[in-house]
DNA sequence: GTGAAAGCGCTAACAG
DNA sequence: CTGTTAGCGCTTTCAC
């Protein structure tokens, strides 16, 4: 025997299935009398009905789902940014009466296949979390292949193009210029950066603030002093070496561009046995819930990737139920908390 | 201008909607001839047509989705059990076309409500992990409800009843009586268990294995050798002083019930400045994304989540694709990795 | 107030 | 081989 449905109920209450959907769907109405609202409310109680969420979906067109996309071939849960992000959307989702659609990563990391953003139709939105492996072009085709499909979205992390999309990020620039502002203030004159790919967007926002940051100090950050690993931590290694090597332009403060590269600096120093901060200062650009487990504490400017993930969430669905609305761009304050590192 | 529907492309091509969804779905096909085969194909590919995902679901009666329920109320992402089981789920999901569906936790702890079980009907089945806060009652009352609601589903984590239901977990019992086994060889004669709480079902088996192990070695585990520390540091640090306070029946090791636990004992060791092995032997039941992280490296048994994520996944999807199939329960087999802290 | 009827967009059984 | 028809289960006009 299968799920009782709206026919069934109004069979036995000697009513139509219109006035079933009514009675069961809005609580005060008199588009049916109160009498057979009780008798069909008492049936659908008795009978166990549950209304298929499908068939509702069809005919309303839309599910009350958000779908999530996570450009990564890695498992995105292990990824502490994605966890965090993850949460605050959850949480939103939650309030909101929506639920969460975790897409699958497929096809080449960077980048939503086509496929895959044609079959996000089952949800009402999406929302968009690049990651490392995004160059400025993933993310422009994607957004192109998005507007494209006329699917609404909200994107999450480092973009900094022109389009007119739903976004939620922290501004870069501002926070590395922050970040030699307090590493001058304490008196270090040669500072290095420690990134992963110069093809990313972030790398690029940051180089910018750093570089405003050393100017307005009149100084100069170094071509040498800048260093790619690829987030390989042997590349990593031999990257800082080479820093330390030099006996006169031994940077003496190392600003980090994220959380695994900040792990790599903390293998880096383990390593070779070096004082922190007493030969190398290290400050951080880095996501709270990862790196404030590390010890010692480093010195960080924080990501507020929970907050990112609500107000993500927040603001596509607010789209999704006012599509009228404009789009709009957040950037979320970053914070700064003092560790033992510099 | 909305979406493209078939009914565009058939008018169009001049044939019949039910024309159109063969030529599409088919790939070779004599349903429909080639020739027109090729022109709805065409006029598919130019109007940019995607299917509606949940019209063709209502039609099909399936969806390819799984939901996911964790009775939890903390974020379930930052939970290490649960995103190493995610991960294993999202492989399985991944490979076998399928899409995951978070379900949010809502109401009492430990018990899914019965609105969100059939909310639930919007996926094909459910995969619903235990976690710390589902005592025997409630997974019990949960299994009653999902069973009533005719929803197919695989538990993970903690089932020891006899309902016959496709479950993925480990022999908690064996796992503890070869940590006996082990504390035995290395001449331990006073062990001690560090718990969570007593209604949980794992506690209830590890307990059962431990009394096993320490009687089939002639010993016994006495009632005060046994902790449950609620999940409280505080409450984890007034047992473990009990402990270390009496001079003849202090435990020589102690056999910690979960990661949580572990870093309780952790944070213990290095606030009493206890030496380990020298003043007391650690073993853990842990699992290993969160564990293996820790220093110094413990020795312990380790819970293959990952794998349990995945086998759950897999065995849902079976009994959904093949309905006659009949439920079973899965046991797997638990790791054992020596550290430093025996 | 109430019920009949027309979709939502697609699949599948069934004639031709 | 092809096209017509009847649903999937629900919502929502629109007459009565």
């Amino acid at each position: 025997m299968s799920a009782p449905k709206l026919s069934d109920i109004a069979q036995r209450a000697g009513v139509s299935v219109a006035a079933v959907s009514i009675a069961l769907n809005y609580k005060e109405t008199t588009r049916v009398s109160a009498a057979k609202r009780e008798l069909i409310r008492g049936i659908a109680r008795d009978l166990g009905y549950s209304p298929n969420e499908l068939a509702k979906a069809l005919a309303e067109r839309r599910t009350r789902l958000l779908g999530l996309m996570v450009p990564m071939r890695d498992p995105i849960f292990f990824n502490q940014f994605i966890a965090q992000a993850l949460s605050g959307i959850q949480a939103t989702v939650m309030r909101r009466g929506y639920n969460l659609l975790i897409y699958s990563p497929s096809g080449r990391p960077g980048r939503a296949t086509r496929d895959q953003i044609l079959e996000s139709r089952f949800t009402d939105g999406l929302i968009f979390i690049n990651t490392r492996s995004c160059t400025t072009r993933d993310i422009n085709d994607t957004i192109h292949e998005l507007e494209a499909a006329q699917i609404r979205f909200t994107m999450i992390n480092s973009y900094y193009g022109r389009a007119a999309i739903n976004y939620v990020g922290v501004d870069d620039a501002a926070l590395a210029k922050a970040a030699v502002r307090y590493l001058v203030d304490r008196g270090h004159r040669r500072i290095a950066f420690l990134s992963g790919a110069s093809t990313l967007p972030t790398h690029i926002h940051l180089l910018q603030g750093l570089r405003r940051g050393m100017a307005a100090a009149g100084l100069e950050l170094k071509p040498e002093h800048i260093g790619c690993s690829d987030y390989d931590q042997t590349k990593a290694f031999t990257i800082l070496d080479s820093w330390f090597a030099r006996r006169k332009d031994r940077p003496t403060a190392i600003f980090t561009a994220d959380d695994s590269l900040l792990v790599h600096m903390y293998d880096y120093v383990e390593a070779r046995q070096l004082s922190v901060p007493g030969d190398v200062a290290i400050l951080a650009r880095a996501n709270s819930a990862h790196a404030g487990g590390l010890r010692p504490r480093p010195t960080a400017f924080f990501i507020p990737t929970f907050e990112m993930g609500q107000l993500a969430a927040d603001m596509l669905i607010n789209s999704i139920e006012q599509p009228e609305q404009k789009r709009q761009r957040v950037v979320l304050p970053f914070t700064f908390t003092e560790g033992t590192t510099t």
